[in-house]
DNA sequence: TTGTGGTGT
């Protein structure tokens, strides 16, 4: 293949270009502040390595940078490689796990750079691109992975970029560890085509052995010295909430002038140590962060700056996903939530487990950031010492149907000899395989049919793709769709505030649908879209919506985005998947309950006493949620959305409510696919006779 | 007798 010629700049030429009189990007005068910026780039420790980058970036089409966060290689790294490929003609990509920091890079750099967002330099986020309609302007855009994933659906060889430069790889999302796979492809097939994995320390050799023993270049990160206080094993405990606030505390007495930040698992732990602090230290202003926390409440922790010591205790989101300006002290309890996945029970847990070393140490540099800091670890050396080095890949956390969807859309048929970074459990692999084959996405043969050739392309769990194709025979496409967006959206738009708890359950039950909940989410949804309606209408009282939300318990940024994806997502599937739009909800609750019956036969449990259900398929007990509004329902039969533990109940989440009648004429519930014994015997005997029972009464 | 970390197309 024939090689697009190479400026290949050295050290010296990129520094001229940079001192030059006039913007070479844009051929305009730099802005006038360009001097002191470029002062301050020239300051970041990755500054004084940019010819070791440059000799690798040149000699090879793979290489990793190694370093700690605070080196700056996020923001320079790509600049450098915008002028050393500039003669390509062609972008430059860097991915980054998070739409925020995506966007924020890429208004910094641009910046930097000297040219407007959205010209030279922009960013390309899910549903919302900034990048210059003229692919020849745009040199460096900024992305998340899996926006990079979507591309390479459609251009296998990215003919687009010179370079991509993965950010963050340390994190192993599932899109990382696929965007890897594919990309060593690219590789192969162009060799104009480079690479640049940006890490920090801990996994370097597993990527420097996937890719060929790729050079590595590491330099450090931190600017700022993290001095580390272990806690002796004795003064340890199961109760890390009173030693973490008493911590807090201790610091703010004894301690010099500095922020804290205290890292927990979850919100229940934050609110306690809230108040315990506040009982205990004067003139501290303390601040809970975490993701269910409204917007508001989290800019507070993030911005507000007094005259007292800040002290914000967080879950995990401080870690990677926000930063904390000041922090000067870390306390580090070394727990968080994670979600451990069963794939024989297709079962999530969210856990309470020991962090990882790699995590700690990210903990740690929370702490360095503008000045010398400490590190308080509520757990001894000994348990540090005993934490797994790397966090675990994504790939092992979660189910992995449309990661199996897309690799065999992509033209990957043995998945098990796969080239991996790390391979999904094998059990994870044939049962995403054997539920695809059963939501009819995927044949016998292991090839896509129609519907799932579709379902690859649409930006939702293969099964809801389902559900909405199902739902267009019973006329409510549109129905299902609101629902699918409801039940896959990150933020619920039920909110319970601590404190209301009770007055939100309460507020929530003037939506319930008594046999779905599935029903319940939608109902609060039209319900919201009728009250904005009626503002639209002339002569009417304008109503306050974001008061009426507050009032309903409602989160109203979670439904206008539902209501924004909705309309996108609506007009793609009527176009592309020929799907008829329907909708039923209002007059025809029970056509919509078909439909999960049908698209969620894999997902369906079978009444025991109390709010106890049975899995049929998997056969395992687990409770309906708390918030379900079937409990005291006692129904025979439901399907549920998810399945999963939290503490030591398990629970059947988004339920609804169905006739076995529904079911019995399914593949999915002859006779022969009801899970047996060993001696084949039927493991459920009232599976049997209840379906039976539905049959003779058809 | 009931309860939850973080991401993304």
């Amino acid at each position: 293949m024939e090689s697009i010629a190479r400026n290949q700049l050295t050290v010296a030429q990129v520094q001229h270009l940079e001192d030059a009189n006039q913007n070479p990007l844009t051929g305009k005068s730099w802005p006038q502040d360009h001097e002191g910026i470029l002062q301050g780039r020239r300051r970041l420790p990755v500054y004084g390595r940019y010819q070791e980058i440059l000799d690798n970036y040149h000699q090879s089409q793979v290489m990793i940078l190694s370093s700690e966060t605070g080196s700056g290689k996020s923001t320079q790294v790509p600049q450098l490689l915008v002028y050393d490929e500039y003669e390509s003609g062609l972008q430059i990509a860097c991915t980054q796990p998070r739409r925020l920091a995506a966007t924020e890079l890429a208004s910094r750099v641009a910046e930097e750079m000297g040219v407007n967002l959205g010209e030279e330099v922009g960013y390309k986020i899910g549903g919302d691109h900034n990048v210059n309609q003229n692919k020849k302007k745009t040199r460096l855009a900024y992305m998340t992975e899996g926006v990079l994933l979507r591309q390479l659906r459609s251009d296998k060889l990215l003919s687009a970029y010179a370079c991509v430069i993965i950010d963050e790889a340390h994190e192993r999302t599932v899109d990382l560890d696929l965007l890897l796979a594919l990309l060593k492809k690219v590789i192969s097939r162009r060799k104009d085509f480079k690479v640049v994995i940006m890490s920090a320390t801990m996994d370097t050799k597993l990527f420097q052995e996937y890719f060929d023993n790729c050079p590595l270049v590491h330099f450090p990160g931190l600017k700022f010295e993290v001095k580390t206080f272990y806690t002796a094993p004795e003064e340890t405990g199961p109760d890390f909430v009173t030693l973490a606030a008493a911590t807090v505390v201790h610091i703010h007495k004894n301690q010099e002038p500095g922020d804290i930040l205290v890292f927990l698992p979850g919100e229940n732990e934050i609110e306690k140590v809230c108040s315990m602090v506040r009982r205990n230290a004067k003139d501290l202003d303390v601040f809970p962060l975490y993701s269910s926390l409204p917007s508001g409440d989290q800019r507070l922790a993030l911005d507000s700056s007094g005259p007292n010591r800040k002290c914000v205790v967080s879950t995990n989101i401080a870690e990677t996903s926000l930063t904390i300006a000041n922090v000067v002290y870390v306390i580090d309890t070394g727990l968080s939530r994670q979600l451990v996945y069963n794939p024989r029970l297709r079962l999530n847990m969210l856990e309470v487990r020991l962090i990882s070393q790699a995590s700690a140490k990210q903990r740690m540099g929370r702490a360095g950031r503008t000045k010398n800091g400490v590190c308080y670890r509520l757990y001894s050396k000994a348990v540090y010492d005993s934490m797994a080095p790397s966090t675990e890949p994504g790939i092992h956390c979660a189910s992995i149907d449309s990661v199996v969807l897309n690799l065999v859309a992509s033209g990957y048929r043995k998945l098990i000899d796969f080239d991996w970074l790390d391979a999904p459990h094998p059990e994870s692999l044939a049962r995403a395989a054997q539920h695809l084959q059963d939501w009819e996405l995927l044949k016998d043969d292991g090839s896509l049919t129609r519907s799932g050739r579709l379902a690859s392309k649409c930006p939702l769990d293969p099964i809801w793709y389902r559900a909405i194709e199902i739902g267009a025979k019973f006329g409510c496409s549109l129905d299902i769709l609101d629902i699918a967006l409801l039940c896959s959206s990150q933020k619920s738009i039920f909110i319970r505030p601590a404190g209301y708890r009770q007055a939100a359950d309460l507020a929530r039950t003037a939506f319930a649908d008594p046999l779905s909940d599935h029903l319940t989410l939608a109902n609060a949804f039209n319900t919201y879209m009728r009250v904005r309606q009626l503002n639209d209408q002339k002569n009417r009282p304008k109503i306050d919506l974001e008061r009426w939300c507050t009032r309903h318990f409602l989160n109203m940024r979670a439904l206008e985005e539902i209501d924004i994806k909705r309309g996108e997502m609506g007009a793609s599937l009527e176009d592309t998947c020929k799907i008829t739009p329907g909708r039923t909800s209002i007059t025809d609750t029970t056509s919509v309950r078909k439909v999960l019956a049908i698209a969620f036969c894999t997902h369906t449990a079978i009444y025991r006493s109390g709010d106890t259900y049975r899995t049929v398929h998997e056969n395992t007990p687990a409770l309906l949620s708390p918030h379900s509004s079937l409990v005291g329902g006692n129904y025979e039969w439901i399907v549920y959305t998810a399945f999963q533990t939290s503490g030591r109940r398990q629970y059947l989440e988004t339920a609804t409510a169905i006739n076995a009648e529904w079911l019995v004429d399914l593949p999915f519930f002859q006779d022969s696919r009801l899970p047996t014994t060993g001696d084949r015997l039927l493991r459920q005997e009232n599976v049997k006779r209840s379906l039976d029972r539905a049959r003779a009464r058809i």
